[in-house]
DNA sequence: TTCGTTCTGGAATTTTTGTTCTATTCCTCA
DNA sequence: TGAGGAATAGAACAAAAATTCCAGAACGAA
């Protein structure tokens, strides 16, 4: 019956009264609201039990956080962290619609095509938040201070890889593609030197011959860049600089969108640091 | 206990396994499909109960149908599509944030990544717009009927056509990666015969290798797939398919993400209709 | 048509979920 | 230092949810 009034019905505005009354809030609300900040999917997928466990406090706490907050229910305040995500995706009504009329929606290969789109988008995305900008200039750094810049990256890599070779070659920077074919990778290293850089391209599951590759070229006294999808790598021990990357997939083959831009700008930032010098 | 195993886990795989059995389903299991692939929002928010009053079927009728897509039950297939609200691409103002968040946005490379990375993205949006979906079925058909595929790219398309000999052979697709390492591009293609097909691909300035190499092997029977960036381009005439692309660049390297993207439609594409045959 | 199989609708059942309640703990202030 | 009041944890409960089950309808094959 009685109608909930001060509580916002609006995520924004909500946001707004949280982080005005965590303040003045006890101990456990207030970490239910600094939780809620930072977490807001959560709260809007989450049940009671799963959010409080993940928050750390008891269920019981939700429903008093609730009502601190002017509502009747935790389901309440949930309902207005699902507006969120239901205020339309950006794009997405558009995407579905462009899908509709090219006639796309009901064919498998538009499916696919929208599908790899769709990752390469989320990998760019992801990139963008979780980017580490300190490791990309130490990469430059290091890159720029090398001789010849040796490229090693084999199977799904091996695009990357090749596309800084043409890359640099146009920018004049002078690097050696190492392709494995016949066994050759290993005697092209070989004539990698102390003045010289490798830069590194691998991920899971990791090439056997990039790994030893690696090796070999730091062994020789080689600085080592690394592009890889985790610190756990194999490449990652190595590496003077390590630069990680993470590429959604789709239908088990994983995007190269994000890693491509990070090879364009190693390219030109590169080329760009040198002609200063 | 038993492990959920065919069902799709990301929601972009989801919408490609319910379009491709929407066909062979009985009739209320594809009143359920057409209706999840148009109000997805519904299934990720609403409860068993809300969503089949609104989809104007019984309850029941939605956990039949994630049993025949192989879940466990109707929650396991609702979490797929509550991980698409997860994981959506942040919007403009979200991105400014995060580029002054990192502090990236007055340092050289932060701003070259950045334009790299955004052109990619205004490469994928241009791609949804303009694309020819008829074009895309032809080259999977032309493509899908071949013995073997040759793969022609080089300089800036050599990452394309490496990347699809890559995941062709994932996938036991036979194709051949046309390489011009010495002069050998054309002997490689002197083995093309009526039964293959040959995929072309190159934007302006286009090699002129790729050129010869793919006029010689309509020179010699086989059907011609081109990608390219426009239909004036001199792969165009010779195909029997033809797919445009056109990427945006910045700094004067175009971005690759769409035909990319393109690129592993196609494997995959064909892949799927040499299975069903 | 008849038989057998598959599909469907709706109620019954079980599980999960949100909420309430109360004993206990933790502060605050005298 | 101890009384009083607020805050909390955890169990108990009631409501709502997902899932199962089964009788009957629809469908296809013989």
């Amino acid at each position: 019956m009685s109608e909930t009034q001060g509580a916002p019905r609006d995520y924004q505005a909500l946001r707004v009264a949280i982080a005005g009354r965590a303040g003045d809030l006890p101990r456990r609300l207030a970490q239910v609201a600094a939780y809620a900040l930072e977490f807001p999917d959560e709260i809007a997928f989450g049940t009671v039990a799963s959010i409080a466990a993940s928050a750390e406090v008891q269920p019981s706490t939700l429903v008093r956080f609730s009502h601190a907050l002017g509502y009747q229910g935790f389901s309440e305040l949930q309902e207005v962290f699902r507006s969120r995500l239901r205020e339309r995706v950006p794009n997405y009504d558009e995407r579905l619609a462009q899908l509709r009329e090219h006639g796309l929606a009901d064919s498998r290969s538009g499916l696919l095509l929208d599908g790899f789109l769709e990752a390469s988008e989320r990998s760019i995305a992801a990139f963008r938040e979780t980017l580490d900008h300190a490791a990309i200039e130490r990469a430059i750094d290091v890159l720029a201070g090398a001789d010849i810049i040796y490229l090693i990256g084999l199977r799904r890599s091996f695009p990357i890889a090749s596309y800084l070779s043409y890359a640099m070659g146009k920018l004049g920077v002078r690097s050696i593609l190492v392709d494995a074919v016949a066994g050759m990778g290993s005697e092209q290293a070989s004539f990698i030197t102390g003045k010289d850089a490798a830069l590194a391209i691998s991920f899971a599951p990791y090439a056997s011959e990039t790994v030893a590759l690696t090796a070999a070229a730091k062994a020789r006294g080689a600085r080592i860049v690394t592009i890889t999808d985790s610190v756990m790598s194999p490449i990652a021990a190595p590496a003077d600089a390590l630069v990680e990357v993470a590429e959604a997939n789709f239908e088990g083959f994983r995007s190269l969108a994000a890693t491509m831009a990070l090879a364009m700008t190693l390219a030109v930032a590169v080329a760009g640091r040198r002609g200063e010098g």
